[in-house]
DNA sequence: AGTTGCACCTGGCTGC
DNA sequence: TGCAGCCAGGTGCAAC
């Protein structure tokens, strides 16, 4: 599901009602998810104090007032809810709940509950100091919507590189948080095929051609719109309370093989690259 | 090294 | 109505 437009909206949610928190109680409702949880989970969540809640890449990082940081992935199908706890935190196999995994009870009497069908999710704890080494980051790419993505660095990190566009703006270890969905509506922003190699946006000086330029202006551009309406709702994904996100409503091809493209009235096109659906518009982006 | 394919899961939709 | 088949926003790993 969640792309860095979602997440950033489940942070926003999440900061809100967590940061200055207590972990009151704490329920592991299975021992996995994607992974196993951490050992002693639920004993190591209790007593601690939100002090802030971060995203990196695709990831919510919370920092508890211990040693450690809880880092939470969503995978395709997670989503958090707030709501207002009443009564003790319910056990497995509970009617309408059957997805819910996780729930924390926060000092504040607020419920927060991780509900994911798919279990592609998963959370982790790690020491503090020791989180930026991580296998997990150490090898994440740089933050689309931070101030050192322009042209020059998508010029830096292309360079040479033969694999398609799209396959390269998927690719973590170079920018991090780009999904499919994003992917394809920045690049049909920019005018570009998704087949075109990455390499093609640098000059043989290593400078930024001016499409290097535009794509990662519209990349900014596509990830705050959608930021802006609350990431997009294609099925799980949910604000913290309950709320759809809209930016599936802005989308140009996303989904929308064999309608007119809205720029060239060309047709819509999917095709498949690296067994992943690419939309996009054969009129129009070259 | 760079790519591709598959695996991990469940649920929703399509078509027979 | 039922069921098989296919597809899905992510990621990590094995295999070419």
């Amino acid at each position: 599901m969640p792309e860095l437009p979602e997440v950033e909206t489940v942070r926003r949610g999440l900061e809100a009602a967590m940061v200055g928190a207590r972990l009151a109680a704490v329920k592991q409702r299975r021992p996995d998810l994607r992974f196993p949880f951490p050992e002693r989970f639920a004993e190591r969540l209790i007593g601690q104090r939100v002090e802030a809640l971060r995203r990196r890449a695709k990831y919510l990082i919370a920092d508890l007032d211990g040693a450690e940081v809880l880092i939470m992935h969503l995978g395709m199908s997670g989503s958090f809810r707030i709501e207002q706890a009443r009564g003790p935190i319910p056990g497995a196999g509970v009617k309408n709940s059957l997805h819910d995994h996780v729930a924390f009870d926060l000092s504040t009497g607020a419920r927060i509950v991780y509900n994911d069908p798919r279990r592609f999710g998963f959370m982790q704890l790690i020491p503090r100091p020791e989180f930026a080494g991580h296998p997990l980051f150490h090898n994440i790419g740089i933050e689309p919507l931070g101030d050192e993505f322009d042209g020059a660095t998508l010029a830096r990190l292309f360079a040479g590189k033969t694999t398609s566009l799209k396959a390269a703006l998927l690719d973590q270890t170079l920018i991090a948080g780009l999904g499919n969905i994003y992917v394809c509506e920045a690049l049909h922003r920019a005018g570009l095929s998704p087949r075109r190699a990455a390499g093609s946006l640098v000059r043989k000086d290593g400078t930024p051609s001016a499409r290097a330029t535009r794509l990662a202006r519209v990349i900014r551009a596509v990830l705050n719109e959608a930021v802006a309406a609350g990431g997009s709702s294609l099925r799980d994904h949910r604000k913290t309370d309950g709320a759809l996100g809209y930016f599936q409503h802005s989308f140009r091809v996303y989904g929308r093989d064999l309608e007119p493209c809205a720029r060239c009235g060309g047709a819509v096109r999917r095709i498949a690259q690296a067994g992943r659906a690419t939309f996009y518009c054969g009129g129009c982006q070259r």
